[in-house]
RNA sequence: GGGCUCAUAAGCUAGCGGUAAACUGACUCGUUUACACCGAGUAUUCCGAGGUUCAACUCCUCGUGGGCCCACCA
C-alpha cells in the first residue's frame, strides 16, 4: 500500500482521538447524574476478565453495546453505565502464574494474593485504556473490580442470604474435577474436544467364561464397583446376579441387572467404575454401592504397581500388561468428544470432594420463566438459554480449591460439624484470619476454598447499583456475546431471582462473534486480530464503523478492507464540512486547515431560519425528516446497523452527490436569499447527520461539532446534545415524487454525459417532457445549475452538447 | 442424535409478500473553488425441490451445505 501523505487540513484522527478522549473525560461527559429527575437508562455489562489486553471481540461487542447507550444519552435519558473488571478465581490465577511463571499451588497461600494483587495493579490500567480508547461511553468513576472490597462484600452478602433461604448446600460428592487447576468446576465451565481414543474389549470372567465388555478407560478398572446389563437382554440372562471377575486385577464385582445399560453399545455390558463419568456418580449411588477412589487430585493413580502414575501413563501401563497376559479380546482406534476444562483444555475427572453448591434443579421451570420476561435482542437468542436450563444436570457449585477469589464467608465445627456463616456486619471476612466458636462449644474452622468468579459475576447489577442511589433492579440492558448465555445471563438471572424475585434487566442484546474468513477467533488458531492494531491504521471511528455493519446476533467476518469504508467516512464528512464551512461563513473566507481544529473558527450563518425557504431545500429537508424518523426507530429497535445504513445513504448520496453538487451554483454566485436558504439547509442537515452518527462514530463528530457548531448550540459535547427532531417545515404528500423526479433527470444527464465521455460539467442544452417540466418547476432554476444546461427546453428527454 | 441459526453479486453484508441493494473489488469514463481516501457509469446475484398466494428472494415443508449450543466417554 502506498503511503498516505498528510495535507495540512487533513484530519489526522490519531491527534483528534487522544484529545477528544481527554476531553470528554475532563468534562465528565459520560458521568451519571444521581440527582437528575430524568429517565435512567442502566447499562449491565459483563465485567471483562483482566488480561493483556482487550481482543477484537470485545471491542464488537462493547461497541454495539455503546452505540445503544449513546443513543439513549441523546434522546435525553440519564444513562448508568459503570465499568468493572473481572479479576480473581482461576483466570486470574492462571493469568498471574503464567505472568510470573510460579504455580499458585506450590505457593504459601497469602504471598500469592499479594502477587496477584500486585501484578492486577500493574496491568488492569492498561486494559482498562483500551475499553477507553474505543470510545466506550461508561462512567469509569463508576468502577468496580470483583476482587475489591466493595464486591467481597456484596458477594459474601448473597451467598449468606441464600444459606439463610436454604439454598445453600455444602456436600461430599462426586462432582467435576480439573486435574490440571486442582479444583473442582461448574458445569458451565465443560468444553467439548475430539480425542483419540482405544476402545478395548476386555475379558472379564464370569464362572470361569469369558465376557467381554470394551471401555477407553483400563486405567479405571480397580475402580470397577459392578457390571450392568440390560434386563432384557436375552444374552446375559444368565449372569445376572453371580459375580464377574476384574481382568488383571482380580477381584469379583457383581452383575446387576439395570435398564440404563444399551444393548447396543460396546458388548452391551457395561462396567461402572469410580469414576468414569456422571453416569457412573449416579449408578453408584443408585445402587447403594461402595465406591473405589483410585485417583488423586492431581489427577495420578493410586493403586499397586501403577501408583503415582498420570492417568494416561497407567492408561498405557494397563494396556500393555492385558496384552502381555491376553486379557484383550479386541482393540480398535476411535476417536470421540470428552469433557474438557475450558480454561485448560484438560480432561475432566469425576471425584468426591466436599464442596458448596447453590441448589438450582428444583428451579428450572422458574428459572426459563425469568427468561421469558426478557426482551432478548435478537429473540431467538432465548432459545438457547432456555435449552441450557432444560439441559441442566448438576447444581451449582460455587467453590474452588483455589487461593484467589472471594473468600467463602463461613465455618464448619469441628465437634458437631455445624456450619456457621458470618454476620453482615463483618462483611468482607476471611474465615481463615477469623476464629470463631460453635455454640456447641467447639472450635469453628473457617473454609479455605474461596468463591467461583461466577458467584460474585453474577451480581454485576447488585454490586453496581451499590455504588450510587437509584438504581433499580431490573437494569434496563445487557449487551453480551452469545457464548456466555449459559454462564454469565445464566447465572445473573438465577441470582436475581433468588435475591430480588426479579429479572437482572429488561433488555438483553446478544452479540455475535467475530469470525476470520469463517473461523471464530482464538489464540489458539492463531488468527486474531488486534483492535489496537486497527485503532493505529484507522482510528476508533473506522473501528465502531465497521463494528456497526451487522445487526445484533450476527457474526460479522472480519475483513481489512471493510474497516477502508469507515475511514472513508470520516474523511468524507470532514471534507463536507469544510466545504459547509467555507462556503457559508460570514465572511465568505476561503478555508485553510486548521492546524490545531479545536480553536475558534469562521462558523456557520445557517442556523437562523431564513425568510424564505428554496423549494429544493424544503425537498431536501423533508427527505432527512424521513431519515431522521427511520434512524430514530431503528435504534429505538436496538437496530443500529439499520439506522447507520439508512444515515450513510442520506449522506453520502443524496446529501453530498446531490444536495452539494446542487447548492454549489447558489453558494458560488446565487443571491442573498438563496444563500441563505441554503445555509439553513446545510447546517440542519449536516448537524443532524453527524447527531445521527454521533453513536457510531464518536470522535469525528464530536471533533465536527466542537468546531463548527459548537459557538451557536449550546451542549459543551455532541454526545449530550438533543437527538435530532423532523426539521419545522411545511412538508405536502408529493415531496418525495418531486425529489425523486429531480434526481432521476439528474442521474439520467449524468449517464448521458458519461455515455459521450464529456466532463459532469460540459454545457448542454436540456429536453424535457412538459409533465416533468411542470412538476420540476420550482426547482429548475436547482436543475438547470447543476446539469449545467444552458436551457431547458420542452421536448422528449435528449442532451444536447454545445 | 436433539435444539437454534444462516444460505442474496468475486468478497463482506443490508433488505422486503409486488418482482433486488450498500460497501470492497473489476471494467469504462470524468475530475482541478469539500473530497484522487473523489465523481459518473457498466457488468455480475436471491443454495435446490415442492407448497401457500393473483404475486415468493421474502411465508411453510423437505433436502443440501455452513455455524453455534447440548447430548454422546460402556
Amino acid at each position: 500500500m502506498a503511503e498516505e501523505t498528510k495535507k495540512e487540513g487533513d484530519y489526522d484522527f490519531a491527534e483528534a482521538e487522544a484529545r477528544i478522549l481527554d476531553f470528554w473525560e475532563k468534562k465528565k461527559i459520560y458521568a451519571f447524574d444521581q440527582k437528575s429527575k430524568k429517565k435512567i437508562f442502566s447499562i449491565d455489562t459483563p465485567p471483562p476478565t483482566v488480561s493483556g489486553k482487550m481482543h477484537l471481540g470485545h471491542a464488537f461487542m462493547y461497541s454495539q453495546m455503546d452505540f445503544i447507550a449513546r443513543f439513549h444519552r441523546m434522546i435525553g435519558e440519564n444513562v448508568f453505565y459503570p465499568f468493572g473488571t473481572d479479576d480473581n478465581g482461576l483466570p486470574t490465577e492462571r493469568l498471574v502464574e503464567k505472568m510470573n511463571n510460579v504455580k499458585s499451588k506450590s505457593m504459601d497461600r497469602g504471598d500469592f494474593i499479594e502477587l496477584c494483587l500486585k501484578t492486577l495493579k500493574k496491568i488492569t490500567p492498561r486494559f482498562v485504556q483500551d475499553w477507553k480508547d474505543i470510545g466506550v461511553s461508561a462512567d469509569y468513576d463508576l468502577y468496580y473490580s470483583t476482587i475489591d472490597k466493595h464486591c467481597q462484600k456484596i458477594s459474601q452478602k448473597s451467598f449468606i442470604d441464600l444459606f439463610k433461604q436454604g439454598r445453600v448446600y455444602k456436600k461430599d460428592f462426586p462432582s467435576l474435577w480439573c486435574p490440571e487447576c486442582q479444583t473442582s468446576i461448574a458445569q458451565a465451565e465443560l468444553e467439548d474436544k475430539e480425542f483419540g481414543s482405544l476402545f478395548s474389549t476386555l475379558k472379564f470372567s464370569v464362572a470361569g467364561k469369558t465376557l467381554g465388555i470394551a471401555t477407553t478407560r483400563p486405567e479405571l478398572l480397580p475402580a470397577c464397583v459392578a457390571v450392568f446389563v440390560n434386563p432384557k437382554d436375552k444374552r446375559y440372562k444368565e449372569i445376572i446376579g453371580k459375580r464377574a471377575k476384574v481382568p488383571l486385577f482380580d477381584f469379583e464385582v457383581p452383575i446387576i441387572a439395570d435398564s440404563s445399560a444399551n444393548m447396543e453399545k460396546g458388548t452391551g455390558v457395561l462396567m461402572v467404575c469410580s469414576y468414569g463419568d456422571k453416569y457412573d456418580a449416579e449408578a453408584i449411588a443408585r445402587c447403594k454401592l461402595e465406591p473405589k477412589i483410585v485417583m488423586n487430585k492431581d489427577g495420578s493413580v493410586n493403586y499397586g504397581e501403577y501408583g503415582g502414575m498420570k492417568i494416561k501413563e497407567a492408561r498405557k501401563k494397563i494396556i500393555e500388561d492385558l496384552k502381555a497376559q491376553d486379557l484383550i479380546i479386541e482393540q480398535k482406534s476411535i476417536t470421540h468428544a470428552v469433557n474438557v476444562h475450558d480454561k485448560c483444555g484438560t480432561e475432566i475427572e469425576i471425584l468426591p470432594t466436599e464442596q458448596w453448591f447453590i441448589k438450582i434443579l428444583d428451579l428450572k421451570k422458574k428459572l426459563i420463566e425469568q427468561g421469558k420476561k426478557i426482551n432478548w435482542h435478537p429473540d431467538f437468542m432465548f432459545k438457547r438459554y432456555e435449552n441450557w436450563v432444560n439441559g441442566l444436570e448438576w447444581d451449582w457449585n460455587i467453590s474452588r480449591d483455589r487461593h484467589f477469589g472471594v473468600p467463602i464467608p463461613a465455618w464448619t465445627c469441628e465437634k458437631c460439624r455445624k456450619v456457621i456463616v458470618a454476620n453482615e456486619s463483618e462483611l468482607p471476612v476471611d474465615p481463615i484470619m477469623t476464629k470463631k466458636k460453635c455454640s456447641c462449644g467447639g472450635d469453628a474452622i473457617g473454609e479455605s476454598k474461596v468463591f467461583d468468579t461466577w458467584q460474585t459475576s453474577s451480581i454485576t447489577p447488585q454490586i453496581a447499583a451499590a455504588l450510587v442511589s437509584g438504581i433499580k433492579i431490573p437494569y434496563s440492558v445487557r449487551c453480551n456475546a452469545h457464548d456466555i448465555i449459559r454462564t454469565w445471563d445464566f447465572y445473573t438471572i438465577t441470582k436475581s431471582f433468588l435475591h430480588e424475585n426479579k429479572t437482572p434487566w429488561e433488555n438483553m442484546m446478544v452479540s455475535g462473534f467475530v469470525t476470520l474468513g469463517g473461523e471464530k477467533m482464538s489464540k489458539s488458531k492463531g488468527n486474531v486480530v488486534e483492535p489496537q492494531k486497527i485503532m493505529e491504521t484507522s482510528g476508533a471511528d473506522g473501528l465502531r464503523f465497521w463494528a456497526a455493519s451487522s445487526k445484533l446476533g450476527e457474526d460479522l467476518d472480519y475483513q481489512e478492507k471493510e474497516i477502508v469504508s469507515g475511514k472513508k467516512f470520516v474523511t468524507k464528512i470532514w471534507n463536507a464540512t469544510k466545504f459547509v464551512s467555507q462556503s457559508l461563513s460570514q465572511e465568505n473566507v476561503s478555508f485553510q486547515g486548521p492546524k490545531n481544529p479545536i480553536k475558534k473558527r469562521e462558523g456557520f450563518c445557517g442556523n437562523k431560519k431564513p425568510k424564505k425557504l428554496e423549494e429544493t431545500d424544503r425537498l431536501f429537508l423533508a427527505s432527512l425528516n424521513k431519515v431522521i424518523d427511520s434512524a430514530t426507530g431503528s435504534f429505538s429497535d436496538y437496530e443500529y446497523s439499520r439506522a447507520k445504513q439508512e444515515t450513510m445513504n442520506f449522506f453520502w448520496h443524496v446529501f453530498c452527490d446531490n444536495y452539494l453538487e446542487i447548492v454549489k451554483r447558489r453558494v458560488y454566485s446565487g443571491t442573498k436569499e438563496e444563500k441563505e436558504s441554503a445555509s439553513y439547509m446545510l447546517y440542519q442537515s449536516l448537524l443532524a447527520i453527524l447527531k445521527m452518527m454521533a453513536p457510531i462514530t464518536p470522535y469525528i463528530t464530536e471533533e465536527i461539532y466542537q468546531n463548527y457548531f459548537k459557538k451557536f448550540e449550546k451542549d459543551n459535547s455532541i454526545h449530550i446534545s438533543s437527538w435530532p427532531e423532523k426539521i419545522k417545515i411545511s412538508e405536502k404528500k408529493d415531496d418525495g415524487s418531486v425529489l425523486d423526479l429531480l434526481l432521476s433527470v439528474l442521474g439520467e444527464v449524468r449517464m448521458a454525459k458519461s455515455k459521450a465521455q464529456k466532463s459532469m460539467k460540459a454545457e448542454i442544452v436540456l429536453s424535457l417532457e412538459k409533465e416533468k417540466i411542470e412538476k420540476l418547476k420550482l426547482v429548475l432554476e436547482d436543475l438547470k445549475g447543476v446539469v449545467s444546461a444552458r436551457e431547458i427546453k420542452t421536448g422528449s428527454f435528449s442532451v444536447e452538447f454545445l
